[in-house]
DNA sequence: ACAGTTTGTCGGCCTTTCCGACAAACCAT
DNA sequence: ATGGTTTGTCGGAAAGGCCGACAAACTGT
């Protein structure tokens, strides 16, 4: 494997393949709404949703004759948290174990609380112009600074120290951290050009930082949803563990093949474990949803006019906030091919003004 | 284990920590003349010379009431080739076990042959001025750049290409190889001045470049001997198979303990195998020689008036010249200490008015 | 010794990037 | 609203580094 660095600082630590990464890196990553099912929870999986995970457009083509399932009951086998190697987009192997419903629920709850735990600081920043484009410099937030780069020294004139921060793939990068400028303020410098070249950062991308229990820093990278740099802030985000909204613009790359949902559906309908992938950015509603999620969720009779309270994250990952809006209509997605498939698509006006969502269940 | 890189290109092969290196890369850094005895050989291991191998001048503190020889025969065991992590300077772990008389003297000749064979092509340059200060360039020798560096497109208008090339611990470098100016030249552009400024290389080290088999490019350091960088070109080299010349500036840092000596010098002596370190450039005569080479100098009965011819290699690697003088003198060096000691210093009056230089046996 | 070739050094100029000034945006009262 | 704080953008300036010109050093005859 290799390490390559050019105008910039870097380290790898192992030379392996696509290995898997720091799960707190990854969540820092992902945003801090992302909650993985732990290995040995049980999730109901739903090929409608792991289709629209995969394509852009090109409908996946599930095999016509084919007895498949709107939803199925699985075991989480194991989850490889990883990224990709020449984006560092995050996302995760999930192996998947078809059950029966009579099987043990166990410590789905637990475990549940117990992922919550320690979550290392982290701080999201959306680059600007300045940031992407002048003289190679980036301009630390405060908060982020403080919280969580190293102490810096103030008593010098300036102060300055290098920082070395640790991307998904190990690899480390050397930033010189300067506070100066009248008013004084946090600034990166020498090293952040290259890095800004190197990972193709363009205004919009967003940066994360995040501090490990052992004081060392990383450093994930969040590409910007294509389609419009600019435009109205709202990007799409996970759900509070109930409810999921969806992004309108997207149309991201290939990054999970047709051929892999049809096959991991029917997998999963003929009862065999199965692989998917999940990538936790793409804007697309989950299609791995906790048991007792959807068995909540289930037991509700949406109609149309009920209120309805999305969560989402706000840009610097410091906070929660929330959408309201009003359910006006449930529609079953596809009758004919999924009959009785709870991915309904409720349609939401939302409070704030913005564009139609789909929202799942 | 780290590879680190700033302002260039950098790329590990391999996470572990003091690795053995390329054989190879090895004697094009150590020098054209460095012949390691090959395991299996046997040698003649001298504490004398292991003791001026590990002083500035502190002299090794020899414990007064073991009972030392002057030289022990040795076989071989293994001969580690490595590499400082920090200077890259090359330097051997050999393991020597010491051995009787009568024990087999095998391959000794056969070994030195084949160890002769395929060495691959290198060359060496030492920096001027410009090479190390100047506005980060590097003036290629065109036979450098014709015969160790990949082909260059000629046609292109200029002729430019990228070169990587991999240091002594398997970090690969990037640089820019460009054909301009009138008249023509070749140099190193982006990426060297980096280089230097990583190695911490000033005007009068030396780097080397090495072609290895399967085509790949391999860069090394030899650093200029310490105490004026100016001065007379004379640098101190090894000998051509039997006698040795020793540099009078030198003073270089401590590379091996007087300690270390001292345990290798006591198991010598009680039979049991022990290690040395054998640093190539550290201008102090072989402690390790080959046995026959030792039986062959020890039957000539050196007298003042004798005349003296010695090897020593040019700057560039690319040739080997000798220098002729005179023996002015025979002297036991500490009669007191090591009677019968063979590590005679011979004085030697070189046809080239220069300093008086020591010479071994 | 001479002519041709190679390469060390220099000044010019272009690019990169570091810097404070300023003001817009943000926050807390 | 208002004052204090934070941070985005800008233009000036310094540093880094690429370039050909020129001449010194070297080579072969």
């Amino acid at each position: 494997m290799i390490t390559f660095v050019d105008s910039a600082a870097g380290e790898r630590e192992r030379g392996d393949g696509p290995r898997c990464l720091d799960p707190q890196l990854w969540h820092a990553c992902a945003g801090g709404m992302v909650q993985m099912p732990p290995p040995g929870s049980r999730v109901y999986y739903f090929p409608q949703g792991h289709a629209e995970h995969a394509q852009g457009q090109a409908a996946v083509d599930f095999p016509p004759g084919a007895r498949l399932q709107a939803l199925v009951l699985c075991r989480v086998a194991a989850v490889r948290f990883m990224a990709d190697p020449d984006t560092d987009e995050v996302f995760a192997k999930i192996r998947l174990v078809p059950a029966r419903p009579q099987d043990a629920d166990a410590n789905d709850a637990i475990a549940a609380a117990a992922a919550q735990e320690d979550k290392p600081a982290s701080f999201a920043k959306t680059l600007t112009q300045s940031d992407a484009n002048n003289g190679g410099g980036f301009s630390v937030p405060r908060y982020c600074a403080e919280t969580i780069f190293p102490r810096l020294d103030y008593s010098a004139d300036p102060p300055v120290q290098t920082v070395l921060a640790k991307d998904v793939h190990g690899v480390v990068w050397k930033f010189r951290h300067i506070y100066r400028g009248t008013p004084r303020r946090h600034l990166l410098t020498t090293g952040w050009s290259s890095f800004v070249n190197q990972k193709k950062l363009v205004a919009g991308d967003s940066i994360v930082f995040m501090r490990t229990e052992n004081g060392d820093l990383c450093v994930g990278i969040r590409r910007a949803k294509k389609g419009g740099i600019g435009g109205p802030e709202l990007l799409g985000e996970e759900d509070g563990g109930n409810n999921k909204m969806m992004g309108a613009r997207g149309k991201a790359r290939v990054r999970v093949r047709p051929e892999e949902v049809a096959e991991a559906a029917n997998l999963a309908a003929s009862g065999q474990p199965f692989d998917v992938l999940y990538y936790p950015r793409a804007s697309t509603p989950e299609f791995c949803v906790r048991a007792a999620a959807v068995r909540a969720a289930m037991r509700t009779q949406w109609c149309p006019g009920m209120r309805f309270k999305m969560a989402f994250e706000t840009e610097d990952s410091s906070r929660i906030s929330w959408f309201m809006g009003t359910v006006s209509a449930v529609q079953v997605a596809d009758p004919i091919r999924w009959p009785n498939s709870p991915w309904r698509l409720l349609q939401v006006t939302w409070d704030e003004p913005d564009l139609l969502q789909n929202v799942k269940r």
